[in-house]
DNA sequence: TTCAATTAGTTTCTCTGTCAACCATTCTGC
DNA sequence: GCAGAATGGTTGACAGAGAAACTAATTGAA
């Protein structure tokens, strides 16, 4: 009797997807940071957290914050934040209710940075991926994503930066 | 009279697909990386070296060829090559027929690191990934990667990591 | 209240990878 | 052949990010 079981490895054709997955999203990434550095000087991280604080409310996120939607540590997003006030992207506040903790606050001159570079990352991301998918394709990538995503959630060991409490994705 | 004109930015449900393609590539990652370091102290760079190098012919490449499939510019290859040959994961033999040549060959150790470690990471690429597709879903998944690696390749800025000539990926 | 444990953020040390300058070798045009 | 360009690889200086140690503020338990 033959019994199916979970296998260990990917058949062939999910190997090819995994490969063109990763291939695809390597050249894809080095092209989008490519273009943002190129035409805005800012590099995916800085855009990342411009990105992030675009869209809190008052422009506002405690380092605590930035650490997991950024994805680094917190010494990385400690620095990363110097860098960015070097630039004049942001500003940093004293939170009044806690001693201990530090604002990175959008600056006009981050703001008017970020959306000019917002412009070129959505026109990149739409010329160099968008357009190359169809509706339902676009649809059945964020499904399968959502899954993959969903599955990792349940098995995941704490990474570094989402060593913090009530980190809830 | 309303013409469709090739937009410039994502419509909701692309840029969703986008979002999802790369939060879920970060965390898939995260975790391959880890259960390789943690397993078999091995990081992903020295996996993709010793990947290419174990389906080399006779285990070796030049270094103008790792820069190619591993993404990095010649100097970095070249100290990666000095770390896993002092790990004893790899030898260096310098070629004949051109003095300025080097091979990184795979040692036994370095076959046998990789099996092991391959074994893990393939594991991990069915678990995490191939097990939340269905055939039709790789498919497509392959397919929509494809056509997004071909559009990049067509407008292609020669990056560091493929300066080399006859690079044809 | 007070003191230990926890948390937020910074800093030091280290690792990895890039850039650019460099050396050695090979290729090209004359 | 030979001078100059191009190529393969290495190295020095440096930038970015992680780990762990550290400081300061907050919480919580006795």
């Amino acid at each position: 009797m033959i019994r199916k079981v979970r296998s260990t490895r990917p058949d062939e054709l999910h190997l090819e997807a995994w490969r063109s997955f990763f291939k695809t999203h390597a050249r894809l990434m080095a092209r989008l940071e490519h273009d943002l550095e190129v035409k805005h000087d800012i590099s995916l991280p800085v855009y990342e957290v411009l990105f992030n604080l675009s869209r809190a409310p008052q422009g506002r996120l405690r380092h605590q914050e930035l650490v997991q939607c950024a994805r680094m540590t917190k010494s990385g997003i400690s620095r990363l934040v110097d860098r960015m006030e070097s630039a004049g992207l942001i500003r940093t506040e004293r939170c009044p209710s806690d001693g201990r903790g530090a604002f990175a606050v959008l600056t006009a001159t981050g703001k008017q940075r970020f959306r000019r570079a917002a412009a070129t990352h959505l026109h990149g991301i739409q010329e160099y991926f968008g357009r190359h998918l169809t509706p339902d394709e676009a649809e059945t990538l964020r499904g399968a994503m959502g899954r993959i995503g969903t599955g990792l959630a349940a098995t995941e060991a704490t990474p570094a930066w989402l060593d913090a409490p009530g980190a809830t994705g």
